[in-house]
DNA sequence: CCCAGTCGGTTCATTATTTGAACCATTGTT
DNA sequence: AACAATGGTTCAAATAATGAACCGACTGGG
């Protein structure tokens, strides 16, 4: 691997739930000698994109990422755009609704309007969703390029569930409804009593770039209210779409 | 240079004015031969920190770094939690707040409360602010260690107005008044017309992470009327460094 | 109170990665 | 059609990255 690979590798090491982390760990964790992943976190110091507490010695992510971050997302205002419609939808179906986006192949949630009801679906922003068993994650898949899907698919599967669909046939069943009708389904494929549908959001280059999903208590779903949601994701993953691509 | 800086150092000729960049114009302007420069960004590019639109070829910054900088700001809420302090300071004295971070050598604008006077400041999010020529810098300087202070007066610094401060012995006079007062005072010194008031936010190891500073057209300020904002100025800014390291 | 096992950090001869001039193929411009 | 950009590629030469061994400091047992 390059040597900005091994560097960023350590950057990708800091999570939600562990944000700062030692430098042994740290290593040992990026699979580096002490010493190199030491200077490769001098250098990332040195633009800010590492901090180190002085107390404790520990190293966590450093302010130049927000820095960055800030001018991306007034570029490309993905999330800026998207909130309002994702808003819109969460009122009109009554049910929390979560909006992601692919990055390093995965679905990272990005935005969430949660449900009114006492008994919702609660998402946290940052989580990190699987290509396969998720509503989202199929929705992304049967928006990319087959060569896409066939390379994720290759790779052996986790199963979160006992519903977790994790044999090619199933999944590749579902790839194509989704592709058929626009979004796609999914009951406790992730977790346990969660039904979802998802829609796929694309880029000005008709490739996808993510997705938003309605996530219901499984006893509030049957198939007429899922067809209805269905169409209600299309419509607002087609006008993000639009707003995105500067076509409204 | 590291690789890894070099490497950096492309993700920093994005800005908010230019976010897109093509590969020769990367090279030229990171001093980098044109396959140097791509190597790097193709090492980027696999972690999402960089992209490329298929149309233009050009690169602009990944979806990555606003997954790394969510991570970041979930853990070190600067701007989430100083922004209710900040808008309420704008409320009360009636002129335009903001808030910046101290990274890579200056302070980053990174949000904004607007006067609701007709005639008030504006001030952009993303704004870059020298340490010199602005209250907040001067404030920032005032709590730093002597060292970083004398580390940067040393340098050639440049003028902004006819009003900016450029000599040391202003400076370090302009620096002193801060010290002992806890908030800095700036007229004109950045641009034309504009008075501000600085005051330091510090970090949990005492050492100063960012600004506020409060803007209002000269024309509203006397010595009087400063000397009130600079009291609400470093109240505010107090309130903010015990709610971040926790005293509060 | 000492020892073993951490930790963060440093050194320097060895090694592997980065480098860049020259080279395409394409895409506008004049 | 000639020209001057662009993005992208190649490979021997040069440079930067590497990691085992080493500090000193700290921590938690026994």
């Amino acid at each position: 691997m390059s040597t900005v690979g091994k560097a960023v590798s350590l950057l990708e090491l800091f999570t939600l739930h562990e944000p700062e982390i030692g430098l042994s760990d740290l290593a040992r964790r990026a699979g580096l000698d002490k010493a190199t992943a030491r200077r490769l976190l001098m250098a990332l110091a040195a633009h800010r994109l590492i901090e180190q507490e002085p107390r404790s010695r520990r190293y966590r992510l450093g302010a130049g990422l927000s820095r960055l971050a800030r001018i991306r997302d007034a570029h490309f205002p993905f999330v800026r755009l998207a909130a309002p419609v994702i808003r819109e939808l969460a009122l009109e179906t009554g049910e929390t609704v979560h909006l992601s986006e692919f990055s390093a192949g995965a679905l990272l949630t990005v935005h969430v309007e949660l449900s009114a009801k006492a008994n919702r679906v609660n998402v946290d922003v940052g989580q990190v969703l699987p290509l396969h068993g998720t509503a989202s994650g199929i929705a992304f898949l049967a928006a990319s390029r087959l060569e896409v899907v066939s390379a994720y698919l290759e790779k052996p599967l986790q199963a979160f569930t006992a519903h977790t669909m994790t044999g090619p046939d199933t999944l590749a069943k579902a790839i194509a409804f989704a592709a058929a009708s626009g979004y796609s389904r999914s009951s406790q494929g992730y977790e346990e009593g969660v039904h979802s549908i998802g829609a796929a959001i694309l880029g000005a280059d008709g490739q996808p770039i993510g997705t938003l999903s309605i996530a219901s208590p499984v006893s509030r779903v049957d198939d007429k209210v899922a067809a209805g949601q269905g169409e209600a994701a299309v419509r607002a993953a087609r006008l993000i779409t639009a707003r995105l691509t500067g076509e409204a």
